[in-house]
DNA sequence: TGTTATCCCATTGACGCCCATAAAATCCCA
DNA sequence: TGGGATTTTATGGGCGTCAATGGGATAACA
C-alpha cells in the first residue's frame, strides 16, 4: 500500500539513530527509496515527514500560489526553509536531529503515525493522545463520521 | 460472492493465529486475496476487518474532505493511524494484536460477523448479543424494514 | 584531527513459509 | 439419493527469514 498506515513505536540508539518502520518505508517512492524530508507541523508541536513525492506536490502548491502574495513568502520561508531532508542507511535507520527531538519532546523512544499520505513523528504519551482525541471529537461530530465511513455520499 | 455474509466462529492457536473464515477469502479481491485491514470501531468496542478495495474507497473519501479542516486531521488520525495492514499466510490465517484483542474483549475465540462490505470482529458472546440488539430494533421499525427488503427508495 | 555520519556485521525475537493431520464439506456414482 | 471417496478447511508446530537494534570500524567533513 503507498500509504502511510498504522502506528509504530521504535527506540532511538546511542548513536541517535532510529528505524523508519519497515512498512513506511515500502511506502516511500522506489526512485527515493532511502530519503524522507521531515518537517516542523505549523499547527502541532509534531514532527512532519514526507516523502519526495509528498514534497514536489506541495511545491507545486505553493507554486500555484500568487507569487507576489505575502501567502507565498509565508509558505516558501515556513515551508520551505525548515525542511530537513534525511537519508536512510542500509539498515533503514535515520537521524533526528537535536532541534526537533526537542521542538516535539522527543527523548529515546518514538512513534511514528500514519497519515496516509504522511507521517507524523512524536513522543509515544503525545501518539495516544491525539489518536484518543481524535476519536472523541469525530464522535461529537456523528453525521459526518457515518458519511464517510458507509459511504452515503451526502 | 464478493460479500462477507455470515457468522464463524474460530479459534486462536498459541502463536496468536486464526484463520480467516473461508468464504471471507473468497470475498477479498483478487489482486490483494491475503491481505485485509484491521481498524478499531469508531463506535463499538469490535474491530472491523476491512478489505484494501474497502479502504482506498474511504480513502478517496477522506481526501475529498476540506485539506486544511480540523476534521480531516481528526479522520487521518483515527483512520489512517489506526489502520492494522495485515497479511494472510499460506493457510489463510492472520495475526490479531494484543491491543486490539484486548479493545474488543478477545481471548482464545473469535467471532466473524459479515456485515456485506465488511466484516466484525468480537468475542463470541458479544457477537450473538450484537445480533439479538440489531433484531430487536429492526423489529421495533418494520416500516423500513420492508422499504429496504422491497427496494422502494422511500 | 576531532566529530559526525555511514558501512558492515552480529543478535534477537517476531513473523511467514512449509508440512502435517483431523474434521468437515463436497463430490460422485451406483 | 445414500454413502463412501475426495477435497477443502481449520488447526498445530518446526524452521528459516527479516525487521529492529546494538556496536565496532571506516569514511566524510568541518
Amino acid at each position: 500500500m503507498k500509504l502511510f498506515v498504522s502506528t509504530f513505536v521504535n527506540k532511538i540508539d546511542k548513536k541517535g539513530r532510529v528505524s523508519l518502520p519497515s512498512i513506511f518505508r515500502s511506502a516511500l517512492p522506489k526512485n527515493h527509496s532511502n530519503e524522507i524530508i521531515l518537517l516542523k507541523s505549523l499547527r502541532k508541536k509534531t514532527i512532519e515527514g514526507l516523502s519526495v513525492l509528498r514534497v514536489n506536490e506541495i511545491a507545486s502548491r505553493i507554486n500555484n500560489l500568487d507569487f507576489f502574495s505575502d501567502e507565498h513568502d509565508d509558505f516558501t520561508t515556513s515551508i520551505f526553509s525548515e525542511m530537513v531532508p534525511t537519508n536512510l542507511d542500509k539498515e533503514g535507520r535515520f537521524l533526528l536531529p537535536e532541534n526537533l527531538k526537542s521542538f516535539a519532546s522527543i527523548k529515546d523512544e518514538i512513534a511514528f503515525i500514519g497519515q496516509g499520505y504522511f507521517f507524523e513523528i512524536v513522543n509515544p504519551k503525545t501518539a495516544s493522545e491525539l489518536q484518543q482525541k481524535s476519536r472523541d471529537r469525530l464522535n461529537l461530530n456523528k453525521k459526518t463520521l457515518s458519511r464517510i465511513l458507509s459511504g452515503r455520499d451526502e
